[in-house]
DNA sequence: ATCGTTGATGAAACTGGTTACATGTGTCAA
DNA sequence: TTGACACATGTAACCAGTTTCATCAACGAT
């Protein structure tokens, strides 16, 4: 109702008339006011407010190269872990005025690629990835586009980008010490999808030669999918004496499983997770897990990104140390 | 070590001059390419690849005056109902091809505005805000902006903002009206804080003249908020028969701080939630709460930014109906 | 042979800012 | 009085694309 129908919006040239100076003013206005007098700058400004002027993104993109803004690819939102790694990410960015794109992948490396495609074309000056096992489309557009990226939750010195994560073969290996530690030998291993996850097969991989015999289950990231795994963990003739699970939302499946079948944790058998989440410490009995700094993580990765989009030079690697958390939910077997 | 160090990245006339085509040529193998006739396409797509052209997202915007994203104002990631909620937001903007920059407020106002003012200024074409109480910085830059934004997580057809959400006010009355029919006339609520949060405060409201014996414990939304309440109500001289939480956060909260001190649920006191997070219905007891369609409101959030951005058309508001979900939490008082 | 039509392409204007460089004015010391 | 210099401001080129309109060749119909 305030606005005449055919009337488009003010550019910096109206602003500039209406003010009676040139853009190049207008512009000064904008970006280094100390250096316009007192007087040009207040007419600048009322003019500004009064045409309802709000400067184009793009044209300011155009000139200066920067658009402000890094993408973000995740498998998913659905799991805590990436919602607080993504939550620190965009906290940290903001400090140095970068904001966040999101884009979710479903773990499926062609998506991924589609999307980071999708980021790099609207405007994305750098992109930040889960793992390290990508489409080949991924790389030829990282190469033939010149940005930076960085890969997370994994952590290899040698790899093509520079790496911010934990090591999971480690932090899977140091759960399975403690299991074992404890006295256990016949231990079930629940885990996510194996195809496309590098994450996933490195913490498998941390699991060997410890010596106990392992049993594997695999089921999807979900707490129905513990529930699914923890059916067919007791179905088997010779129960496990422990349960390891590969991540903290699998393991409240299985709690949630146990639960109902009048198992008891950690009497009957010993439960134990691997991320960390919040709700871990908090669900009955608290689980026992290995905490991946996910956290710092997203600090990390933001800090290197943006060093990286604004100075040209690229992040070293940087390893953040995981940690055994003992809480409620193993004990020496029976 | 394949690139030449001073040499820039290559634009379009650096395309048009290798292909031996002009400028609008390459445009049109880009934007039309069916207008071009087949071998001349080709050569301009040698040329694209020879020179690892890519198209600069800000040249394209300031003549299309599109960016292809939008911005999502949430107050926290660390909630899982607004990660469900971006979750599908993303995907269904993804169909509209649509990217998501998400920023958080922490339930403060002015950081919403203050973030607000940076998505349009990077050039989000519309805004997705939570709940309809912001600061005057946020209606103002709306109305400078002009740009399209809704409201969710919220139904109130009279807003300024189109809004996309379900009644709070109905969906507490809804938790509360079940656990009055059960009998109960004691009940304790646990709610998040109501300071700059509509929602909350909606919630409260819904719950007036139930005769039922109210009591309210104000915490931070978490579970260790939860557990902070659990013990205050435990203190009361005379118990609640049930306890009403707010969201269904709190609720896994208080359910874990009650497990703690032995008091049984439902047999010694009736928990609900209000939410219908994906876990609660794998918690012990599974939890009776009230399911709030934050996917759907996602998925509709989705459409609606997308048509009034590509048609101008504003949409209409809509409500998305809350249900009970009755699982084993609640029983009759004893 | 001529005209009209279609299809492919190019020239140049245009988008909305930033910025290098030029210009003009006022102040101060020599 | 004059030159040096700082300061405020303007002119115009520039960024990297899109788009309008003009041009021109090829083709079929008259």
């Amino acid at each position: 109702m305030s606005k005449t129908p055919g009337q488009k919006r003010a550019n910096l040239r109206d602003v500039a008339s209406a003010a009676g100076v040139s853009v190049a003013t207008v512009s000064r206005v904008m970006n280094a006011p100390e250096t316009v007098a007192e007087k040009t700058r207040q007419r600048v400004e009322e003019a500004m407010t009064s045409l309802r002027w709000v400067p184009s993104a793009a044209a300011r993109a155009i000139n200066t190269g920067r658009t402000r803004f890094v993408g973000a690819l995740v498998p998913t939102l659905d799991n805590a872990i990436f919602a607080r790694f993504l939550s620190k990410l965009e906290h940290q960015l903001g400090t140095h005025r970068l904001s966040l794109v999101v884009a979710t992948t479903d773990s499926d490396p062609q998506t991924e690629a589609e999307k980071a495609k999708t980021l790099i074309d609207i405007g994305a000056e750098g992109l930040i990835v889960s793992g390290i096992t990508h489409d080949p489309a991924l790389y030829d557009l990282l190469e033939r586009s010149q940005r930076p990226a960085i890969a997370t939750s994994f952590y290899d010195p040698d790899y093509t980008l520079p790496t911010i994560g934990y090591d999971n073969a480690a932090a899977a290996a140091l759960a399975l010490e403690h299991l074992t530690g404890l006295g256990h030998r016949r231990i079930a291993v629940v885990h996510g999808p194996r195809a496309n996850n590098d994450r996933t097969q490195a913490r498998l991989n941390g699991l060997n030669g410890s010596g106990a015999a392992l049993q594997l289950f695999e089921t999807e990231i979900s707490i129905a999918g513990g529930c699914t795994a923890a059916r067919d963990i007791l179905q088997q003739t010779q129960q496990p004496t422990a349960i390891l699970c590969l991540s903290d939302v699998l393991a409240s499946g299985v709690l949630a499983e146990l639960h109902r079948q009048g198992v008891s944790v950690p009497a009957d058998i010993s439960l134990m997770g691997l991320d960390d989440l919040p709700g871990s410490a908090h669900i009955h009995p608290e689980l026992t897990t290995v905490h991946l700094p996910v956290a710092r993580m997203g600090t990390a990765a933001a800090d290197a990104i943006a060093q990286w989009v604004e100075t040209q030079t690229r992040p070293d690697p940087a390893m953040l140390e995981s940690a055994l958390v003992l809480r409620k939910s193993t004990a020496p077997p029976k």
